[in-house]
DNA sequence: AGCTAACTGTCGTCATCACGACATTCTATA
DNA sequence: TATAGAATGTCGTGATGACGACAGTTAGCT
């Protein structure tokens, strides 16, 4: 995957030739290590990002120190679409969870697109909603669910198909970060994690986890789970 | 407020005089008294909803019977274009947080529109852009900030001038539903209001709150303000 | 003015989880 | 296969806030 891959890319099968051609042309693909900074707060948006293969997430740091992930990123996906929409620097940092592909595509092409393609306006708009109920979502499991659940539902949003189509069960992810996203220390994404094996509705592995039941992931904490 | 208003429908004033007439023709107004369910969890979406007057919540309760308030929505909101664009039935529940006047617009009429007025889909695309960051800065504020400072950010968010143009420096509210708003328990609402009440960012009143330093607010906790 | 329902202020108790610490296990790589 | 670095498992302690309870306050109604 270390060139851009149209499986990754939902939307490019929607564009007409024409427009194809000229992502072809002005689209970039950039290895990054583990760690590395993808994009910083505060950069100006001159690309959308999307990712062609391994893991990223979307972060911010407060001045204690303190890190919260708002969501984590896997193949398919693509971001950054509010900064080049608003015309305003970069309000989180983007980092690779581990080695990654990832494609850019410039602004000015991005903008040309909307202005050009219905198809692609189209597209951009289901995103957003899909987005928007993701993160609606996530305020709600915020509010209600315990931190077992969160894990269990945190993990089921990584594997939205809408956002992120064709992803494969096994993922790697450290448990630390799984703590960073689902708002729990690492010490109880441990437990959680723990507890959700027991319930076989996934398979812990060093440094990754293995999906066995998405639906029970997704319903977990619906019902008195405990 | 007890008919359409289109200064509380900003989209109205962009829209091409024909596409206005038929909006004029097939808009509604109803009034819901302080509690009502304006929409209910799990019915068809039918229309697309505006406040004209008044503030309602969208909102959520689990099993137990635990509430999570998802987000407010004060006088200029308009909100259930979701479950519309996604043909599904409603998510959560729509209630009228005290005595309220509010418009619903077919959601035939808001497909044609979106089918056929160019500067309509433009302003769905923004305003979805918009609710995207407000959802993934609640999820930062979630992780990140403690209870004194999430009161004090949910008040600033029903403030977004984007989403809800030319809303009034008082809100009428009970300490009660601002926690729901932000995640802590009624008492602890109390709490944070009061201190932020002695740092001079608001006035605490009687079933409302005032607003003196809007941008103090929306700062809190960004640097040690413990 | 008096009454009622709703809202606010405050206390004590209890559950949950964060966080540091440290041993253990695993993987990659020389 | 030896070793280093990373990730995981599991303590104990302490901070935070939920929650019930109840008294005090306010607005609206008659």
């Amino acid at each position: 995957m270390s060139s851009f891959s149209p499986e990754a890319a939902q939307w490019f099968g929607l564009l007409a030739p024409e427009h194809q051609q000229r992502v072809l042309q002005d689209v970039t693909v950039t290895h990054y290590g583990n760690g590395a900074l993808i994009a910083r707060k505060g950069e100006t948006a001159d690309h959308w990002i999307g990712v062609m293969d391994g893991l990223i997430r979307i972060s911010v740091g407060n001045a204690d120190g303190k890190v919260a992930s708002l969501t984590g990123i896997p193949v398919g996906g693509w971001l950054g679409e509010g900064s080049i929409l608003k015309k305003e620097c970069r309000k989180y940092d983007v980092v690779a969870l581990r080695d990654s592909y990832v494609a850019k595509l410039p602004s000015r092409t991005f903008e040309w697109l909307l202005d050009h393609s219905i198809p692609f306006n189209r597209y951009l708009l289901d995103m957003l909603n899909e987005r928007v109920g993701q993160f609606i979502g996530r305020a709600e499991h915020d509010r209600l669910l315990n931190a077992d659940a969160r894990v269990a539902r945190c993990l089921a949003e990584l594997f939205n198909p809408l956002l992120y189509p064709g992803l494969k069960r096994r993922l790697a992810i450290t448990q630390e970060e799984m703590g960073y996203l689902a708002r729990v220390s690492r010490q109880r994404a441990n437990q959680a994690l723990k507890k959700l094996e027991t319930e076989k509705l996934l398979r812990v592995e060093y440094g990754a986890v293995c999906i066995l039941d998405l639906e029970g992931l997704r319903r977990y904490g619906a019902d008195a789970t405990g």
